[in-house]
DNA sequence: ATGCCCCCGTGCCGGGGA
């Protein structure tokens, strides 16, 4: 079983992207991540049509998550992140698929540091964290995934030196991951490829992905009953080399 | 220190992204 996240930077700007990989790729669970689009503007017919059920929470302009699944039920659990009811933005999102809680979240990008938008991304990051902690407590198998706008190591960042003030880098940042990671999740591409130079994201700007300046954001958690189950995982990173297409790259992995 | 590129919308500029 194949489960994908994709943080498409627009839904609907992105379609054509997003069908011909759901087509080349053929995963049975997708998590998307900024929509930005409406709750009623999300394609669900392009969609369905490409074999899909989809679930999502849209939000105008900015955010939106979705889950998507091929053949497995998918059933919704929550379409917000607990412990902040004021909390109005669209990031997190988790259904049952097959027995497993699967998670899709938008972590905030927390820029500029220090400020407002940087205490708002920690806070997310505690709520979610908590929230995590919750699931791991009650012993099912669940996937974390998404765009956590965080490089854990140095490993995940071309050029770690230029990145020490940046809210995705930041030690207080890395830090809140590492903390996540060590209540007993395993970040799949690690566990497989511990020493490999693995990007997600490449900026928009001066040529990034030609240069291969890129970003590990994008990340699996999996509690340890997933984690036994864990055979293969990659990003398919040639789609950020499409025409229309997102800065991020496909994640995906594979699972017995 | 900032723009570069690209998305979206109370749209043809500005906010946000990372």
């Amino acid at each position: 079983m194949k489960i994908a996240t994709y943080n498409v930077n627009g839904v609907n700007g992105r379609l054509p992207v997003l069908l011909r990989w759901l087509k080349e790729a053929k995963p049975d669970v997708v998590c998307l991540q900024e929509l930005k689009a409406p709750q009623e503007k999300f394609p669900l017919e392009a969609i369905n049509e490409a074999g899909y059920q989809a679930i999502w929470h849209g939000q105008k302009s900015w955010n939106g998550v979705a889950i998507l699944s091929a053949g497995a039920e998918l059933k919704e659990v929550r379409r917000d992140l607990p412990g902040d009811a004021e909390d109005l933005q669209s990031r997190y999102i988790e259904a049952i698929v097959n027995d497993m809680v699967i998670g899709c979240l938008y972590l905030p990008n927390g820029n500029p540091y220090p400020g407002p938008k940087f205490d708002y991304k920690l806070g997310w990051f505690k709520r979610f964290s908590e929230h995590a902690k919750k699931l791991l407590d009650k012993g099912v198998p669940a996937i974390l995934t998404g765009d956590f706008n965080v490089m854990p190591t140095e490993k995940d960042v071309y050029k770690p030196e230029r990145w020490i003030n940046d809210a995705l880098f930041r030690e207080e940042v890395r830090e809140a991951y590492k903390l996540l990671v060590d209540q007993g999740w395993t970040d799949a591409i690690r566990k497989l490829y511990p020493e490999e130079t693995i990007y997600t994201f490449w900026d928009y700007f001066r040529n990034a992905y030609g240069r291969d300046a890129g970003l590990r954001i994008d990340h699996f958690l999996l509690s340890p009953q997933i984690e036994k189950r864990l055979i293969g995982a990659g990003v398919n990173r040639e789609v950020r080399g499409w025409e229309k297409t997102s800065d991020h790259a496909p994640v995906w992995i594979e699972i017995k």
